[in-house]
DNA sequence: TTGCATACCTCGCAGTTCTAGGTATTATAC
DNA sequence: GTATAATACCTAGAACTGCGAGGTATGCAA
């Protein structure tokens, strides 16, 4: 349920599918290959991670899909719904707030500005 | 195991206990109220969370404890050792690389700066 | 025809966090 | 004097999520 914390800051593979997906339709594979670009390898999702989140995604209706055959080949375009890009502002809005307050914490020491 | 993602921004818990403990010695909790207020009430670990992560600590050698009572109750203080300031500094960096990669995504657009 | 890249998928493990409870002491309020 | 809140510790169990391993199938290159 996650009342007090929602989340923390677990499911930063969401926002990232989320966030890629703001730029355009792209397929599954397509994602996983540009996490690990965007991220300069800093983060490498496996297909074990990125399916079962469009999964999700798909059936909470932030995103559509439609199978597509390109080059003989199938594959499954998903574009953001509204409902999605409401869900992206959201999480990156908490995103934010997060890792600020960690980032509070790391640096800290100086007590001015507090208060 | 995790060996891609090592624990990918997880342990947040470990890291803001390690680097609470790093300005000195400090109970259980006194470290829950303090994590309460240094983010101010973003982010808010109960008992159930910060216990379980000092006894970790310390089975894991990061951090020792010493018993002690102060005004007729008990107290537990903890202290960082040295291989748990080892610990902080690897979690730091991990902290900020995987953070940054983050941001990179959620700025994304301006292909500018790349390469 | 063997291997690699593309492109999809699911299952089960492992690790963490969270809630909800429990105990005991001291200080405060009534 | 007694009830309540704050201090101070603890554990167990549920829940979530990310991850690795494995499986299928096609197209292209060696």
């Amino acid at each position: 349920m996650a009342t007090t914390n929602p989340s923390f800051m677990n499911g930063v593979p969401e926002l990232l599918v989320l966030r890629l997906l703001r730029g355009g339709e792209m397929y599954g594979y397509e994602i996983v290959q540009a996490i690990r670009a965007e991220t300069g390898e800093v983060v490498s999702l496996g297909e074990g991670v990125v399916y079962p989140v469009l999964h999700g995604l798909e059936r909470s209706g932030a995103i559509t899909s439609e199978r597509r055959p390109v080059g003989g080949r199938s594959r499954i375009y998903y574009a953001l719904s509204p409902k999605g890009a409401t869900r992206l502002t959201e999480l990156t809005e908490l995103w934010s707030r997060i890792t600020g307050a960690v980032q509070q914490v790391l640096v800290g020491g100086d007590r001015a500005g507090l208060v």
